[in-house]
DNA sequence: CTGAAAGCGCTAACAC
DNA sequence: GTGTTAGCGCTTTCAG
């Protein structure tokens, strides 16, 4: 193979060479196969009163011609895109090394795909984003919006509420002072409930003195959340509190400081599963058996994770992709959660439990 | 192939209900400010022919009605959406455990941006996905498509082929029997080059038992080619070849594997350094010092791994992010290489070249 | 500089 | 069943 070969002929003519053979529209169809528009309007939308033979002749012209609908037409009176936008407002290199996304969007396109949409994954990362991102959603490419991973105080929830597109929050928006941001539907999980089922287990197993390693508890509600279940419990017991940022490495890090501080330690809920898997291997270089000398709970539950992990991981179990077919149902306004008559200030939310599985760190 | 758009009943209303509130057209700004359209359009599209006064009045008119232009009807005209779609091919949970795509989406992320055009991801995952995914690339939502992780004979190429959409392709698209598909623009690395410039680094050093852990080279291109590159090297040498999954994990289980069947080994080229964090893992445990006893040279080179790995990995470095700027500027035909005359049979593609970066494990 | 008019490709009444 | 007729909201000649 020739390397750094770099044949760039034609190259500037590439977005509009291909597209000058004009692509074949309905009206084409319609003289080919000597019927009229609606009537080829019919069978491409599948409606039933169309005859036997015009339908198949229909379909001929259509694969002859190779004929695709345009759908900016088509939206153009419909209003319907058959698209639904998925805005993950996370630095990217976060998101991707997190499987916990990878699970949601599963979640979140399973459900699409059933009611005939297609996810289309949009990122929000630098500054600049937000208008493209804003102009995108603005723009009708989209009937809907998932919105996650913002920070309190993100802007995003608001633009999307002045564009009068349908969005909803994976986890629930927040102003920059920490309150809710009112009227937006989410879906979040049970953060704080969940935390609390980890540190009581712990309790019940006896441990008195039991550590936590938080999420960036300042930017995201959910590590804020998880650490007041852990406070929630530990009334007048001591906090001991080390906090890192949802990640692996962050994880081991923090396990190492609370070692440091507090060598006599005996527990330790960390607040996410790949954060946990760090810990335990700080642990483990530290000559630690878990769940002997110290035990573990994690949260989130990534079966790929918290199986896998040595010892397999006790933690706090959320569905999460249920979480995102909620998300979607949510946007549909499908959600199996009863509409309460006349509560229409009441936005439809979702708080989705969690469960404790016992496995073998703790 | 005729596509139909599946049929939307009760959905359909739901995700129309907000947008009852008609959202305001140019029209209704035309009549707020009092001029005709045309020159609302003109001021909207930045055009210079507007009286001062009138643009002002427009732009009053723009921010109190909170207009936002319908791109659908805009793109009706203009036959330019200002999007570019993203297909990833690749099941998710190698997608998003992979750094490599993050460098890669930023790179085309960056250089879409430069052209004002929004990038948006799709998932190719379940087979079911194809007809979506074709459907909407078909449908006039996008400018163009950069698509990736192309298993060989994956129709799509050819979809996209007759849907005439512009395209480009992250790693040269493969038929069934691994032969190029002809007359698609991709870019790709030079996986046999590197691979060569890797494993004749490990000559150098005077090893002799020099084995490798290949990507699923029967699924990717990109790892039949770098074992080739191994094999072209080692013509006349033994050939310790143990296959891999470009995950973790699978790098960890064949290193050992490869341990196991030859214990004399002493030095291994991995052909991924995700892969080769593995295998310094499992060469640890197994009391294998590293590059004492066993060298070990990785592929990609990307950084967040290869500079962190203990010891720091000596690995085949790949410009991804330059890759997926290279791929957008393809896609816009505007590469900065010179555009040979009357060439128009070749279509542009670029091999990017690697090179080696010394560190410490080999 | 500005406006009027003609579509872009499609669907949705409404007649036949 | 099928064709006809209006637009959907925007850009774009082409006159003024």
């Amino acid at each position: 193979m020739p390397v750094c070969t770099a044949q760039l002929a034609v190259s500037e003519m590439v977005l509009t060479q291909r597209s000058n053979a004009r692509r074949p529209t309905l009206e084409d169809v319609a003289r080919w196969s000597g019927v009229s528009k609606s009537t080829v309007s019919r069978v491409v939308n599948g409606e039933s009163k169309v005859s036997a033979e015009a339908a198949v002749r229909v379909r001929e012209a259509i694969s002859a011609l190779g004929y695709v609908p345009n759908q900016a037409a088509r939206q153009l009176v419909t209003r319907r895109t058959g698209a639904v936008a998925v805005v993950a407002a996370q630095p990217e290199d976060r998101l991707f090394l997190d499987p916990f996304f990878d699970c949601l969007l599963r979640g979140i396109r399973a459900e699409l795909a059933r009611h005939g949409s297609q996810a289309v994954l949009l990122f929000l990362d630098e500054p600049d984003d937000y208008a493209r991102v804003a102009d995108y959603l603005g723009g009708g490419h989209v009937d809907g919006a998932i919105l996650f991973s913002l920070r309190p105080g993100d802007r995003l929830p608001e633009m999307v509420d002045r564009l009068a597109l349908p969005a909803v929050f994976g986890g629930r928006p927040l102003l920059c002072d920490g309150d809710p941001v009112r009227g937006q539907a989410y879906v979040d999980g049970d953060n704080r409930g969940g935390a609390r089922q980890a540190v009581r287990h712990l309790l019940a197993l006896g441990r008195r003195r039991i550590a936590t390693v938080t999420g960036p508890y300042d930017q995201e509600n959910s590590a804020a959340e998880r650490l007041a279940g852990y406070r929630d419990v530990l009334l007048d017991m001591p906090h001991l509190v080390e906090r890192a940022d949802y990640t692996r490495q962050g994880g081991a890090d923090a396990m190492a400081a609370l070692l440091d501080r507090h060598p006599d330690l005996d527990a330790v809920f960390v607040a996410s599963d790949l954060m946990a898997s760090g810990a335990l291997q700080t642990l483990r270089e530290r000559g630690r058996r878990v769940p002997e000398d110290v035990a573990v709970v994690g949260f989130d539950d990534l079966v790929s994770l918290s199986e896998t992990t040595d010892p397999p991981l006790t933690t706090v179990h959320q569905d999460v992709a249920e979480m995102g077919r909620l998300l979607a149902r949510l946007l549909f306004g499908r959600t199996e959660q009863d509409t309460r008559e006349g509560d229409t200030s009441e936005v439809p939310s979702v708080v989705v439990p969690t469960r404790l599985v016992v496995r073998q760190s703790a």
